[in-house]
DNA sequence: AGCTAATCCTA
DNA sequence: GTAGGATTAGCTA
C-alpha cells in the first residue's frame, strides 16, 4: 500500500527512549532472576498505548505507518568529520546494557519494524524518512523529545514527548528556543552541545544564539558580518571560532539521505499478534500488561508459553554511546507532607473537667506517646454517602483532623487528588485508640507504574459533591478543623471557593512551644510525640526521577498514606493542645500565630505583578556587561577558565598568579570571597576587582532577572511567593520560591530590579516601613535613656552613639566617624564580638576592643541587658520577646566555646529581632480590620512583607487615605496589649515600582 | 539527580 | 557579630 496524504507516520526514537526512560522511569527488575528491565517495561507501555490509544493522547491522531528507529553503533559519518564527536561518553550504566537487545526484541513483538544503519544516527534515519513522508503528504510524528530532532518540525512534522504527553510543534520550538525550527541547526552550531562534544562557540549560549540569528538572519550570514558585532568579547569570539561553527554545523545537520532497506510503504502498520507479544511481555513478567493485551485482543494469556528471549549482559550488547543527556524530569508532587502546625483555639477536647493544664498535658503524652497507631485500620471513602457519616460525626464531636493531598507542592498551582479526615470519637477520653481516620481520593488515575497511565479511576466519588460535603464541613464555625501546615491546605481550599473557619494547626502548635528546640514537620512531630513513624512521602510516590505525582499513586497506598497523616496530626493536636496552656504560650498561639494563616495565605494569594519587559532588558544589559568583564579576566589572568568557580579561581589567584594573603575555607580551599578579594585589590591588584564587578552582576542576573519570570503565574500573570511560618527561630518570616524577601536595594544596579515590581494600572504599590525598629525594641528592653530620649526626640540615632562615645558633636560630624558608630550600633544587635566589629571596620581587634568597652560604659544598661539574657538563657534554656514568644537556646551550655559563645550572641539577638517580628505580625493581623473599618477593605491589599516593610497595592484614588491607616496600624502595633516605652516611627511612600515606593 | 560548600542577596 | 533563601560548581551515585 503506497503511502499518501492523510497517512500518518510515527517513527519512535528508540535509542533515546531507553536512555530517556532509564533515568525518568523507577528502577524495575524481573522477579524471577533481577533483570533489570525498567526501559523495556516504559517502552512497552508506551508502544501499546500508543498502538491503542493515541488519538486519546494529545498526539490526537491514529497512527498508519509506525517504525522504532535505533542507533547501529558509535562509528557514523560524523565521527570521520570530528574525531572528539561524542567523545567523552562513558560507558552506559550496567543495568542499561541487556535493555538494549531486550527492547529490540519487543519492538518485533510488536510486529513493528525495528531500524537500523550500520554508519548513520537513529536521528539521521528518522531524518529522513521524515522527509520523504512529507514529501507524498503524509503527517509524521517523531516519538521523542530529543532537540536534535527539532530541527525537523513542520507544520506537518510534529514531535510528541511520551513520558509527558506533550506535543511539540513550531509554537513549542520557538518558545523553547526562540528560533523556529529551520534555524535550529545554526542555533546548535553556536550553542554547541557538551554532551555530544559538539564545539560551538565559546561565550554563545542559546539566549546570545537566538538573537543574533534573529539579527543576522543565518550562520553564515552572522560568520561573514561579525565584524559588525559591537560586543567585542562576542564579535571577537565568532571570528576566532568561525571554523568551529561551520564543523558543528556539519555535526548537527540531519542527514535526509541515509540509505533505507525498507522503503515507507513497507512501514504500514500492520495488525497486531496477539499470542506473539503476550509471549514476549510474559517472558518479562508485565502482569499488568498482558493482561491489558490479552483481554484486547481476546486471547487467554494463560494459555501462552512465555516466549525465549536472548539477554546480552556484555559488551556484545549493542547501543554503548547514546544520547545520555536527555532524561526526563518527573515532577515530583504531592503535599502535606512536610511543615509542622500549630495549636487549636476550640475546647473541644474538654480532657478531665478537673484537670490542670499540666497535668492534662503529662497525661496526654503518656496516653499517645504509647498508643500504637494501626495504619492497616483506615477507611477509603467512595461513596457519597459513607462520607456523609463521617462528616455527621465529625459534626457530632465538634473536631476533625483534616489534611489534603494534591499534585504539587505549591499551593498556588496543586490540584486536588483527595482528602482525608481524622474522628476522635471519644475526645473525653482520648486514649489514641478511639481516633479512626479516612481518605477521600478524588482523581486518582488507573494504570499506576504504566509509562503513560490510564484515565482517572472510575471508583471515586464526583469531586464536585466531595467538595460541596467538604465545604459545609469546613466552613462550620461549630467544627475545629486540625491540620499540619494548614496555610497550604486553606490557600487549596480558597482557590476552590471554601474559607476555612475555626482551626488549629499543629505545625503553628509546636514552633510555639519549641522554636530553637526542634524543628516543626509532621514527621518528626510524630516520632518525638507519638512515638510513631509515618510513611515516607518518598515511599507511596518515590522521587526525583522515579517520582509521581500523588494522583499517580494507587488507592491503597495513597489511604495509608494521606489517612494516616490526618490521625497523626490529630494525634499530635491532643498532644500538643493542653502543653500550650500548661506553658503559657496560649497568647502567642492564638495572637501572633495563627491568625496569620489566613492573612499570609490572602497575600501569597494576591501575588505581585512584575514587568517582564524590564527584566528581560535588565538581563540583556548585565548579560553584556559581564561577558566584557570576563574578557578582561582571561587576558589578565592569561587563561580562559570558570570564573564563577571558587576553586578554579583560588588556584590562580593564590597559584598561578602567587598573589598574598589568601586565606583558606574550613575545607582548605582558598578563600575568594568578596571581602579577601577587596582586600587584594587594594594592594592594587586588577584582576580581583573585576571578579567582584563580575559575581555582582551574574548574580544579579541568575538570581534575579533570569529567574522571576519564571516564577510568573500561568493565569494570575503575578508572581506568588511562599511565605514560612515556621522555619525562623526567632518568629520572622521566610519567604521562598520565590524569595521576595532578599529583592537587592543596596546599589543602583541592583535597585533596577525593584522597578520591574510594578502596581496594576489605575494603582500604586504603598510600601510602608518601620524605622529602626530593632534598635527602638533594644531601647525599650533594655532601658536606655539616652536612646529613648533620641527616638523620642527623632533625632539621628547613629549620630547620637557617635556624640556619646568619641565627643563628637552631631553637628558636622565626619561621616566615618557615624559609620563606626552605626555598625557598633548593629554589632550590638547581633550580639557584638570584638572579632566580628573588627572584621566589620576593617580594624584591628583591640582597637574594636576598645570600641565596645566604650560603648558599654557610656550605655551600662545595654551590658546589663546583654548579661542578664545569657543568664536567663542559661537558666532556663530559652529566651522571650516582649510579647512573651520563646526561643530555646538548648546549647547554650556546650563545653565547646564557640559553640556556646554563638549560642549566646543568638540568645542576645532573638528577644531583639524576635519582638520586632512579632510587632509586625501584629500589625498585619490588625490590617484588614482596620482597612475594612476606614472603608478601605476592598481597594487597599497587603502584598508583600520584608520584616520591617510591608507593601500594598492601592487604587489611585485612595492612596492619600490609606496611608495614614497603614501607618497608624502600625505605629500602634503593639497595643492595647503593650505600651513601648520607645515611639514605633513608620515611613510611607506611594509610586508605581517598587523601588521608588521604597 | 541529590548532596554540600561557597558565595551573595535581604532585614 | 543575628536571621534567612537561591544559585553555581563539583562531587557522588
Amino acid at each position: 500500500m503506497t503511502m499518501k496524504k492523510g497517512d500518518h507516520l510515527f517513527l519512535v526514537d528508540g535509542s533515546g527512549f531507553i536512555f530517556r526512560a532509564f533515568h525518568a522511569l523507577p528502577p524495575l527488575t524481573r522477579k524471577s532472576d533481577g533483570l533489570p528491565v525498567g526501559a523495556v517495561s516504559g517502552f512497552c507501555n508506551m508502544l501499546w498505548k500508543l498502538l491503542t490509544d493515541a488519538r486519546d493522547t494529545s498526539v490526537g491522531v491514529t497512527p498508519t505507518h509506525f517504525a522504532v528507529i535505533f542507533d547501529y553503533s558509535s562509528k557514523t559519518f560524523r565521527k570521520e568529520i570530528y574525531d572528539a564527536y561524542k567523545a567523552n561518553r562513558s560507558a552506559p550504566p550496567e543495568e542499561l546494557v541487556p535493555q538494549f537487545g531486550l527492547i529490540r526484541q519487543a519492538t518485533r513483538a510488536f510486529n513493528l519494524p525495528c531500524i537500523e544503519t550500520e554508519g548513520f544516527e537513529a536521528d539521521d534515519i528518522i531524518a529522513t524518512y521524515a522527509r520523504q513522508a512529507e514529501a507524498v503528504g503524509a503527517d509524521v510524528t517523531i516519538v521523542s523529545s530529543d532537540k536534535d530532532l527539532m530541527q525537523l518540525v513542520t507544520s506537518t512534522v510534529h514531535m510528541y514527548d511520551s513520558m509527558k504527553d506533550k506535543q511539540i510543534g513550531l509554537p513549542e520550538v520557538i518558545e523553547k528556543w526562540g528560533v523556529p525550527p529551520e534555524k535550529m541547526i545554526d542555533l546548535q552550531a553556536l550553542v554547541g552541545d557538551s554532551v555530544d562534544n559538539v564545539p560551538g562557540i565559546p561565550g554563545i549560549g542559546p539566549k546570545t544564539a537566538a538573537q543574533l540569528l534573529e539579527e543576522y538572519g543565518d550562520l553564515e550570514t552572522l560568520l561573514s558580518r561579525a565584524g559588525e558585532i559591537k560586543q567585542v568579547k562576542r564579535r571577537e569570539s565568532i571570528i576566532n571560532f568561525a571554523d568551529q561553527a561551520r564543523l558543528s554545523r556539519q555535526l548537527v545537520e540531519l542527514r535526509t539521505d541515509v540509505p533505507l532497506e525498507l522503503d515507507l510503504d513497507a512501514l504500514v502498520l500492520e495488525p497486531q499478534d496477539g499470542p506473539k507479544l503476550i509471549g514476549f511481555l510474559k517472558a518479562m513478567q508485565f502482569g499488568t500488561l498482558t493482561r491489558r493485551v490479552a483481554s484486547a485482543c481476546d486471547c487467554n494469556a494463560d494459555e501462552i508459553e512465555p516466549t525465549e528471549v536472548t539477554v546480552e549482559w556484555g559488551e556484545a550488547a549493542r547501543g554503548p554511546d547514546l544520547d545520555a543527556g536527555t532524561a526526563a524530569s518527573a515532577d515530583t508532587g504531592g503535599a502535606g507532607a512536610d511543615a509542622p502546625a500549630s495549636p487549636a483555639k476550640a475546647a473541644v477536647a474538654k480532657g478531665t473537667g478537673e484537670a490542670t493544664p499540666a497535668s492534662l498535658a503529662e497525661t496526654r503524652v503518656a496516653a499517645f506517646g504509647n498508643a500504637k497507631i494501626d495504619t492497616t485500620a483506615y477507611v477509603t471513602i467512595r461513596d457519597v454517602d459513607v462520607l456523609d457519616e463521617w462528616i455527621a460525626a465529625a459534626r457530632e464531636t465538634g473536631l476533625v483532623g483534616f489534611d489534603t493531598e494534591t499534585n504539587s507542592l505549591d499551593p498556588m498551582q496543586a490540584e486536588l487528588v483527595g482528602f482525608s479526615l481524622a474522628i476522635a470519637d471519644n475526645a473525653e477520653n482520648p486514649s489514641g485508640q478511639t481516633i479512626r481516620a479516612a481518605y477521600v481520593p478524588l482523581t486518582h488515575k488507573t494504570g499506576v507504574g504504566d509509562l503513560l497511565g490510564g484515565g482517572l479511576d472510575e471508583n471515586q466519588i464526583d469531586p464536585r459533591k466531595a467538595l460541596d460535603r467538604l465545604k459545609a464541613l469546613l466552613e462550620d464555625p461549630s467544627v475545629l478543623k486540625v491540620a499540619q501546615n494548614l496555610k497550604f491546605d486553606y490557600l487549596l481550599m480558597k482557590r476552590h471557593g471554601i474559607t476555612v473557619e475555626n482551626y488549629d494547626d499543629t505545625m503553628l502548635m509546636s514552633y510555639v512551644l519549641e522554636a530553637g528546640k526542634a524543628n516543626h514537620g509532621m514527621d518528626g512531630l510524630s516520632e518525638r510525640w507519638l512515638n510513631h513513624k509515618p510513611i515516607a512521602f518518598k515511599d507511596v510516590a518515590g522521587s526525583g526521577k522515579s517520582g509521581v505525582t500523588f494522583d499517580f499513586v494507587a488507592i491503597d497506598k495513597a489511604t495509608a498514606y494521606a489517612a494516616e497523616d490526618a490521625d497523626v496530626t490529630l494525634r499530635l493536636w491532643m498532644v500538643l493542645k493542653p502543653q500550650l496552656a500548661a506553658a503559657g504560650l496560649n497568647r502567642v498561639y492564638e495572637r501572633l500565630e495563627r491568625p496569620l494563616v489566613s492573612v499570609l495565605a490572602d497575600m501569597e494569594e494576591r501575588g505581585i505583578t512584575i514587568d517582564r519587559q524590564i527584566l528581560s532588558r535588565l538581563s540583556g544589559e548585565l548579560a553584556q556587561k559581564a561577558a566584557a568583564f570576563e574578557d578582561e579576566i582571561y587576558e589578565l589572568a592569561g587563561e580562559r577558565f570558570n570564573v564563577g568557580s571558587p576553586k578554579q579561581l583560588g588556584d590562580i589567584l593564590f597559584g598561578k598568579m602567587g598573589l598574598p594573603g589568601g586565606s583558606k575555607t574550613k575545607t582548605g580551599q582558598w578563600s575568594t570571597s568578596a571581602s579577601v578579594l577587596e582586600d587584594l585589590a587594594a594592594e592594587g591588584a586588577e584582576l580581583p576587582r573585576k571578579i567582584v564587578d563580575w559575581r555582582q552582576l551574574t548574580k544579579l542576573k541568575s538570581t534575579y532577572t533570569d529567574a522571576l519570570p519564571g516564577y510568573v503565574h500561568p493565569e494570575t500573570k503575578r508572581v506568588h511567593t511562599s511565605y514560612s511560618l515556621a522555619s525562623t527561630t526567632t518568629g520572622r518570616l521566610s519567604s521562598s520560591e520565590p524569595n521576595l524577601q532578599n529583592i537587592p536595594v543596596r546599589n543602583a544596579e541592583g535597585r533596577k530590579i525593584r522597578t520591574a515590581f510594578i502596581a496594576t494600572p489605575g494603582h500604586k504599590l504603598v510600601s510602608a516601613d518601620y524605622s529602626q525598629i530593632e534598635l527602638r525594641v533594644l531601647a525599650h528592653v533594655a532601658e536606655i535613656p539616652q536612646l529613648t530620649k533620641a527616638f523620642e526626640d527623632g533625632i539621628d540615632i547613629h549620630a547620637m552613639t557617635a556624640s556619646e562615645m568619641f565627643g563628637v558633636p552631631v553637628e558636622g560630624m565626619p561621616g566615618e566617624v557615624r559609620r563606626r558608630a552605626k555598625a557598633i550600633n548593629f554589632g550590638i544587635i547581633y550580639g557584638i564580638s570584638a572579632f566580628g566589629l573588627a572584621n566589620q571596620l576593617s580594624i584591628e581587634r583591640s582597637e574594636a576592643g576598645d570600641y565596645i568597652k566604650k560603648y558599654f560604659e557610656r550605655f551600662p544598661g545595654i551590658r546589663d541587658y546583654m548579661d542578664s539574657t545569657k543568664a536567663k538563657a542559661r537558666e532556663d534554656g530559652y529566651v522571650e520577646t516582649i510579647f512573651g514568644r520563646r526561643i530555646n537556646y538548648p546549647d547554650i551550655k556546650s563545653s565547646n566555646p564557640s559553640v556556646r559563645a554563638f549560642n549566646e550572641r543568638a540568645a542576645i539577638n532573638a528577644p531583639i529581632q524576635g519582638s520586632a517580628a512579632d510587632v509586625i505580625r501584629r500589625a498585619m493581623v490588625q490590617m484588614e480590620p482596620a482597612l475594612e473599618k476606614a472603608g478601605l477593605g476592598e481597594r487597599v491589599r497587603m502584598l508583600l512583607q520584608v520584616h520591617d516593610e510591608l507593601i500594598f497595592e492601592v487604587e489611585d484614588a485612595d492612596v492619600d487615605k490609606a496611608i495614614p491607616v497603614i501607618t497608624s496600624v502600625m505605629e500602634n502595633a503593639t497595643m492595647p496589649a503593650l505600651s513601648m516605652r520607645v515611639p514605633l516611627k513608620v515611613d510611607a511612600r506611594a509610586a508605581s515600582n517598587w523601588d521608588e515606593a521604597h
